[in-house]
Order: C-alpha cells, then sequence, then structure tokens
RNA sequence: GGGCGCGUAGCUCAGUUGGUUCAGAGCACCUGGUUUACACCCAGGGGGUCAGGGGUUCGAAUCCCUUCGCGCCCACCA
C-alpha cells in the first residue's frame, strides 16, 4: 500500500478483503497446544434463518471476547453452526409444499426429508455467510450442524444411555399439542396469553329430575368429552346432588357427579364439569375417581367421531355453534366475557390442546441437582447478570420431566424399535442391529429379523441435540476420551439470550454434569433483547427490524458492531436506533483520519524534538496505559460497552484532540523523525485496543502503516500490556488542560485572537507548573513569566483536589494581569 | 396468584462496602468557529428535588418502610 490512502474507509469493499484475507491465512483454525485454551461455541443459529439484530449482537459480542482472548495468548476456538429447529424448519419445509401445491400428507417420511435437505442445502449456509460479513472470527473449519451424522452418532447414544440408566421413560401423559404442527411441545415452548373470551353457563339436567346444575366453561366444546362433574364435598348449594348423575347435553351421556377439593366454590358456579381427556386438571381428577377418557380431536384440531355431528368441524367453529344449539335447546344459560390465559405454541402461534398420548420423557429430578449446585452453591459457573440466578433457581427446583418426542419427520428419530403389537414390546439401541439382537434376546424369538422390527415414528425435541452441543462439537459424547474434548471443555464463556436459559443452557449444564461431570462452560453472558427505539421488541410482524445486512451495507460492520456495543450492558435490553450506528461510523471515520494526518507529514530525520512534544508523548503513554487497565478491568467483569466507551475516549479525546494538537507541526513543516515513530507506536496500540470492536478499520490501518507478514496480521498481534502509570503525571496534565480551557477562554472573552501573543504571569504558589512548554504550545503563548509575591504558607497536607483548584485559581489571576 | 428487576440530564445508561474522583458519561441540544486530518469536525455552554412520601444516620441516588409507574419470569382456577 503507498502513501496515498483515500479520504474514507471503503468499508464495503475493505472489509470483504481483510475477511477473505484472515480466511486465506486459516488464523481462525485452532488445533490443541501448548496454549490455554479459550473456547467459545455458537449458540447455533435456525439453519434456514437469516441474520437478524439478536444475532448480530450476540455475535459481535463473542466475537469481540475471542478476539482479545486470542490477542492474548490463547489458543481461540470459536465454534460455529447451525440448528435443525425441527418444528421451525419443519413449519417452513410444510408450508412452502402447501405453496407448491404439495400436502405433507400425500409424502411418505424419505420424499419430505429429501424436500427438508434440499431447503437445508439451499439456505443452510446463508446466515453462517452473513456471520462473516459482520466479522466473526470463527474455526470455519469446525462449522457443525445438529442434524450431521457425528452429532446424530451423540443425540442416539445419549438417549441409548440415559434410557439404560432408567431416565428415559415412555409415558401416557398429558401434553401440550399444536395442531398446527401436529406435534407435542415441551412446557417451555408454550407461551400463554391473556386473551379475551367467554364463560358460557350451561344447564346439565339432573337425571330423574326436574333439577339441573349449571357449569361455566371457556370451553363448552370440550363437554362432548364430560365424563363426570364435580362439586365441593363441602358446598351446601349442592349437598343435595351428591351420589346422583347428570346428563352431558347434545351427546346425553349420563355422567356422575363426583365431590373433591379441587373445586373452588366461589370461581363460576362453583360445579365444574370434568373433561379428563383434554384438560391436566380434569385428568388428574378423572384418574382419582376412576373416569372414562374420552378424546373429541383428530391431531389438526377438528372434532372426531365422538364430537358426533360436529364431526370434522374445527374446534373453534364447534365452539360457536355448541353454543348456539345450546341457547336454541333453552340450556344455555348466559355467557359472560372473560379475559383468561390460553396457552399458543412459541413457533406457530397456534392455540394449543392438551392431550392425552403416548410420549418419551426424561426424568429431571436427579439431572438437575448438581446443576443447580453449579450455578448457585460452588459458583463453578457464573451467570451475567446474576439476577438471573433466582429465576434459574427457580425453574430448576421446580423441574418437571421433559417430554423429549415431537410427531415430527425433521430430526433425530427416536432409536426405539418395537418388535410387536404392544406399546411397550420395544427395545432402545443404537442400530437397527443391536436393536435385533436385543429384542431376540429379550424375547428368546431367534427368528425375529431386522424387517420385524419397526422404529418409533417420532423425532426428538430439537434440544435434545442442543443440549450436548458444547460437548458434542469436539465428539465428546462418542468418544469421550479423546484429545479435542479434553483440551477445550469445559468451554469458557457462552453467549445467548435470557430466552433460552431453560430451553438450552439449563439443560446444557445439565448435560455437562451429566456426561462429564464438569460445567459446560463457566460464564454465561446473557445478552438483553433488541428492542425499537420505543422499547418494542423487534419483529417481523411489527416490521420494526432493520435489515441487519442493510445496516452493515450503509454503515460498515465496524460500524454496526460499535453502534451495538455502545449501549448494551449484559442483560439490559438494547433500545436500538439507527444513529447508534452513525455515531459508530463517525468514530470509524475519526480513526482514519487520525493516520491520515499522521502519514501526511514529512519527516524531517534532522530536526530536534521540541520539549512540549516530548512531555505531550510521555503523557500519553501513561494515559493509554490507566485506559488499557480500566479497560481490561471492564472487560474482566464483561462490561463491553464501558471498555468499548473507555477505548472510545481515549483515542478521540486523548490520542486525537490533545496529543494529536500538540504535536501536530506548523503548517507546510515536517515533523521529526523521533516523534514521528514515537507516535506510529502510540498509534498501533490503539490499534491493538480496538481491533476487538472494530477488527476491519485497524487492520486496514495497521497494514497500511507497514507492509506485515501474514504472521503480523493484526488479528494475531500481543494485546498490550499495561505500563508503571504515574498518576501525578497524569494530575498534573489534567490541570494542564483546564489552564488550556481556561486561556480559551480568555481569548474568547477579551476578543484576542490566537494569532496575537499572550503572556502568562504565574505567581510562586504555582510555580511547579506542570507541562509549561505544553500549555506555551496549546495555549499560544508567547511566554510565561514566574513572579514571586512572598513565602507562600504551606500548612500541613493539602488535598490534592483543593491544590489543584488553587492552582487553577493563580494561573486565572495570572492571566487577568496580562 | 407467587417471584425477580427497574425508575438518575431531552434520549440511552454508569454510579462498587452510605462520606471531597457524587451528582457523571455518550448521544442530542444551544453558542461560536472551517483555505492547512476529519462538519462523519473543533472550542465552549446549558440542563437533573436521583419517581413521590416517610424513616435510620453526623451524613442517603446508595440502607429500611410505603405509594405510584414500568418490565420480565414462574403458576392448573374451569
Amino acid at each position: 500500500m503507498g502513501r496515498e490512502i483515500p479520504s474514507k474507509f471503503e468499508s464495503t469493499e475493505r472489509e470483504q478483503i481483510w475477511y477473505d484475507y484472515w480466511m486465506m491465512h486459516c488464523y481462525f483454525r485452532s488445533v490443541p497446544d501448548q496454549r490455554t485454551p479459550y473456547t467459545i461455541v455458537i449458540p447455533p443459529p435456525n439453519v434456514t434463518g437469516v441474520l437478524h439484530m439478536g444475532h448480530m449482537l450476540n455475535n459481535t459480542l463473542q466475537d469481540i471476547l475471542i478476539r482479545k482472548a486470542r490477542m492474548q495468548g490463547y489458543n481461540a476456538c470459536w465454534v460455529p453452526g447451525t440448528d435443525h429447529a425441527s418444528i421451525a424448519t419443519e413449519a417452513k419445509v410444510v408450508a412452502k409444499l402447501k405453496a407448491e401445491g404439495i400436502d405433507k400428507k400425500d409424502l411418505s417420511r424419505e420424499e419430505f426429508l429429501k424436500h427438508a435437505w434440499d431447503w437445508t442445502h439451499q439456505y443452510g449456509g446463508v446466515i453462517l455467510e452473513q456471520l462473516k460479513r459482520l466479522g466473526c472470527s470463527c474455526d470455519w473449519e469446525r462449522t457443525k450442524f445438529t442434524l450431521d451424522e457425528d452429532m446424530s452418532a451423540a443425540v442416539i447414544k445419549t438417549f441409548v444411555d440415559l434410557h439404560e440408566q432408567g431416565l428415559i421413560y415412555k409415558g401416557y401423559r398429558m401434553v401440550n399439542w399444536d395442531p398446527e404442527a401436529q406435534t407435542t411441545l415441551s412446557d417451555e415452548e408454550v407461551i400463554y396469553e391473556e386473551k379475551p373470551g367467554q364463560l358460557y353457563h350451561i344447564k346439565y339436567p339432573v337425571v330423574d329430575s326436574e333439577d339441573v346444575v349449571v357449569i361455566a366453561t371457556t370451553r363448552p366444546e370440550t363437554l362432548l368429552g364430560d365424563t363426570a362433574v364435580c362439586i365441593h364435598p363441602e358446598d351446601e348449594r349442592y349437598t343435595h346432588l351428591q351420589g346422583k348423575e347428570v346428563m352431558v347435553p347434545i351427546v346425553n351421556r349420563k355422567v356422575p357427579i363426583i365431590t373433591d377439593t379441587y373445586v373452588e366454590r366461589e370461581f363460576g358456579t362453583g360445579c365444574l364439569k370434568v373433561t379428563p381427556a383434554h384438560d391436566p386438571n380434569d385428568k388428574l381428577l378423572g384418574e382419582k375417581h376412576q373416569l372414562e377418557f374420552i378424546d373429541i380431536f383428530n391431531p389438526d384440531g377438528t372434532l372426531n367421531a365422538q364430537g358426533l355431528h360436529y364431526e370434522g368441524q374445527d374446534r373453534f367453529e364447534v365452539r360457536k355453534t355448541i353454543a348456539k344449539e345450546l341457547e336454541e335447546s333453552g340450556l344455555l344459560v348466559k355467557k359472560e366475557n372473560y379475559n383468561h390465559k390460553v396457552g399458543t405454541s412459541e413457533r406457530t402461534k397456534a392455540v394449543i390442546e392438551p392431550r392425552i398420548s403416548e410420549q418419551w420423557f426424561l426424568k429431571m429430578e436427579t439431572l438437575a441437582q448438581p446443576a443447580l449446585k453449579a450455578v448457585l452453591a460452588s459458583e463453578e459457573i457464573e451467570l451475567l447478570p446474576a439476577k438471573f440466578k433466582n429465576t434459574y433457581r427457580h425453574w430448576m427446583e421446580n423441574i418437571r420431566d421433559w417430554n423429549i418426542s415431537r410427531q415430527l419427520w425433521w430430526g433425530h428419530r427416536i432409536p426405539a424399535y418395537y418388535y410387536g403389537p404392544g406399546v411397550d414390546d420395544y427395545v432402545v439401541a443404537q442400530t437397527p442391529e443391536q436393536a435385533l439382537e436385543k429384542a431376540q434376546q429379550l424375547t428368546g424369538n431367534h427368528a425375529l429379523k431386522l424387517t420385524d422390527l419397526q422404529q418409533d415414528k417420532d423425532v426428538l425435541d430439537t434440544w435434545f441435540s442442543s443440549w450436548l452441543w458444547p460437548i458434542s462439537v469436539f465428539d465428546g459424547v462418542v468418544r469421550p476420551d479423546n484429545e479435542e474434548i479434553n483440551y477445550y471443555y469445559p468451554t469458557q464463556d457462552l453467549v445467548t439470550g435470557p430466552d433460552i436459559l431453560f430451553f438450552w443452557v439449563a439443560r446444557m449444564i445439565m448435560s455437562g454434569y451429566a456426561l462429564r461431570e464438569t460445567p459446560p462452560f463457566k460464564k454465561v453472558y446473557l445478552t438483553g433483547l433488541v428492542r425499537d427505539k420505543q422499547g418494542r421488541k423487534m419483529s417481523k410482524q411489527l416490521g420494526n427490524s432493520p435489515d441487519a445486512l442493510g445496516l452493515i451495507d450503509t454503515y460498515g460492520a465496524d460500524a454496526v458492531r460499535v453502534g451495538l456495543m455502545l449501549s448494551t450492558a449484559a442483560g439490559n435490553d438494547l433500545l436500538f436506533d439507527e444513529s447508534l450506528c452513525q455515531q459508530g461510523k463517525n468514530f470509524t471515520n475519526k480513526i482514519w483520519n487520525a493516520y491520515r494526518l499522521i502519514q501526511g507529514w514529512e519527516i524531517d530525520a534532522q530536526s530536534p524534538q521540541p520539549e512540549a512534544t516530548r512531555l505531550a508523548l510521555t503523557w500519553y503513554s501513561h494515559a493509554f496505559s490507566q485506559a488499557l487497565e480500566t479497560a481490561n478491568d471492564h472487560f474482566s467483569k464483561y462490561r463491553i460497552s464501558d471498555a468499548l466507551m473507555t477505548a472510545y475516549r481515549l483515542v478521540w479525546d486523548d490520542f486525537c484532540s490533545w496529543l494529536l494538537e500538540i504535536v501536530k507541526p506548523p503548517y507546510g513543516q515536517a515533523i521529526d523523525a523521533q516523534t514521528y515513530a514515537s507516535l506510529i507506536g502510540l498509534f498501533e496500540n490503539n490499534l491493538k485496543l480496538l481491533h476487538p470492536f472494530m477488527p476491519f478499520v485497524t487492520e486496514e490501518l495497521w497494514q497500511a502503516i507497514a507492509k506485515r507478514s501474514p504472521e503480523e496480521a493484526l488479528l494475531i498481534s500481543h494485546w498490550p500490556e499495561v505500563q508503571a502509570i504515574d498518576q501525578a503525571l497524569l494530575d498534573n496534565f489534567s490541570l494542564v488542560q483546564q489552564l488550556v480551557g481556561q486561556l480559551r477562554n480568555f481569548r474568547k472573552e477579551n476578543q484576542i485572537g490566537f494569532k496575537d501573543p499572550l503572556t502568562l504571569t504565574v505567581t510562586n504558589s504555582a510555580d511547579a507548573l506542570p507541562f509549561a512548554p505544553v500549555i506555551k504550545t496549546l495555549g499560544f503563548l508567547a511566554d510565561i513569566q514566574y513572579q514571586s509575591v512572598g513565602k507562600d504558607a504551606q500548612g500541613g497536607r493539602r488535598k490534592k483536589a483543593a491544590d489543584a483548584e488553587e492552582k487553577i485559581a493563580l494561573l486565572k489571576q495570572g492571566l487577568e494581569q496580562l
């Protein structure tokens, strides 16, 4: 690169060039060696996703951490990858096929999976390419996908092992059914939303009597599945009904009136209809009182044959028409408006239907114990910010078994093989061959063939692969003693959003202790949500999410990174405003122009270094060390935003506004060689400090300063060391800064131009005037004269601040005497 | 219903064990400046009853109580 550099940093073009340069020389590649490892595993984004603000935020943070660690001499390893996201991806593929006129129902499992893989191959790499544009220095050769063969092997092995330990079981349970995706969801995937609804009061005639009971329900359609009516045993209003039967309207089914203290007498009519197949509480009642379970729904949320003449109609449609039918037959007493919480699917937004079905579960209680201890008692794992510890504890202490089966095709298929017609006629094994062997042993039937085995149709919850991520990416599940897992694991930091604290973080902690008896990471940095300026969550529906790549195109990746980091304390939401990117861009430009100034000077090897310059350079090296120390401290506390602001002010204010203004040679004159060399050295340190935040512009300037070999790239240079800091010197300089300000005001107030020479008279109290030559230079002073005014009273130790104030006051006086 | 957190300048936020580094930073704003790195700039400036009230203390943004406003998490009231 020649001496001429453009007047602006051409981010779009140059960022790409530097990224390719790094990639070509493979400096992100890490292999185990003598150094201490510093490892981060990426929260794998959805394979078919595109980069959004949340990704930019947490990946910028990870990149800053990994780049700084790399510069500090750690063997930095950031493992990238993507998640197959079974329900989300399957939903997208189904929608795409539908748009093409293909119904999933008409496809075989194999045909559907082929479409899903095609989709994955088409879009799978997109988000990773976008991360490269952000500047993420991941170890790309290690890129993993949660459905890769080795990842899959880890999942299957874990399932088999946990099953053998008796932790995985099959259960006939009430689960959250998503009629849209037609699969079950774990409790964590259900979002409860307050929704307006209606409370219907319905008459149930008492058998062999003119009497009726009135029940209140928000879901009248479920009466088709009613198998009892329940009252409180001590409710005097209904004592006379105990032991009798009622007739369920429409279906005309005789059902018993049962009593249970579960019923709240004050709510509604104090009389509860019991639908064991479609309500978790009713299920408990049903089991307790041995009631019949009648499932009235098809998987898609329409009614089945139990729905009589409503068969085939949608549940919400039936709710309306059934109310109408009841009204016509005079059984509807009233309906009132009522707000209630409705469970919806996190992914499809469909209203959840509680349903009884056969599912696979993982027992959580024993797994949770060490994970709870690790965060709360031993603090082997630290959550940042710590306020999430409470939330974590609450969840872990009340943990429920994890429903890990999903009625989907896109995912890891459950390794259970049925050899007979019964629901329990199965064996669990890693391969069909092993399954056959087991089945033969178990049944004693050695005539069993592979074709006699039927593999379970369900796949595993996506998180059942993600929870192994920090271990499986190093092949630590299948080969638990390999060199890589022993070297890289446990990882250091995990950076992710608090929304997946339970889905993912807690479960990784559990798998870490279950599989390796160690924590998967030491710190968890929980970012905030990215919100818009009005504080609203960014979402596609609102259309308030800026186009992430568009921002990079407009401002450059460095600027966007700085913009994001400027106001983001751990765990605090980030109110994002594009002007932050503008601020980032302004800073990029400022750094760029500082270099343009320096490199534009002629160098004169002969001319001596001015005293003011010598002093200023000394001061800046101390100021730099102090800022570095502060920034290091912020980093150690994961206060990334503060670390950046420290560097920002150092470079903008101290370096550009003070140092460069002092050393700047008069127009047309050359700079002495010694100063130039020192200045370049100091500027290089600035670049190192800024590199983790703004990798591109700093590398560009680093390479512009001198021709460097790939081994000398800034990316792998060494983080600066903190030198001894002379605090007195720094204090003195801040006096200088104050005094120069006073001088400027003095000129302004008295309308004295900068060309007019001034003389400052200093009394002997301030005769230790620090940095006099600097003051002379910056204040455009002709001279500084010292004047004795008698003995100075120096009684005792005066406070530094008071002393300084006095000095400034005296100096001011000196000015007024001019 | 239970739990956690927040409220400091116009905006976004620092403010560690109460005290002369306590009222701060960045942005925004106002005033003045540009033939000589950068107007994506420079110099200066204004601006806060630290949500309201009460208490503890020699002393409170900081600790306690209370009211109001906001956010998040958990929970089976039909």
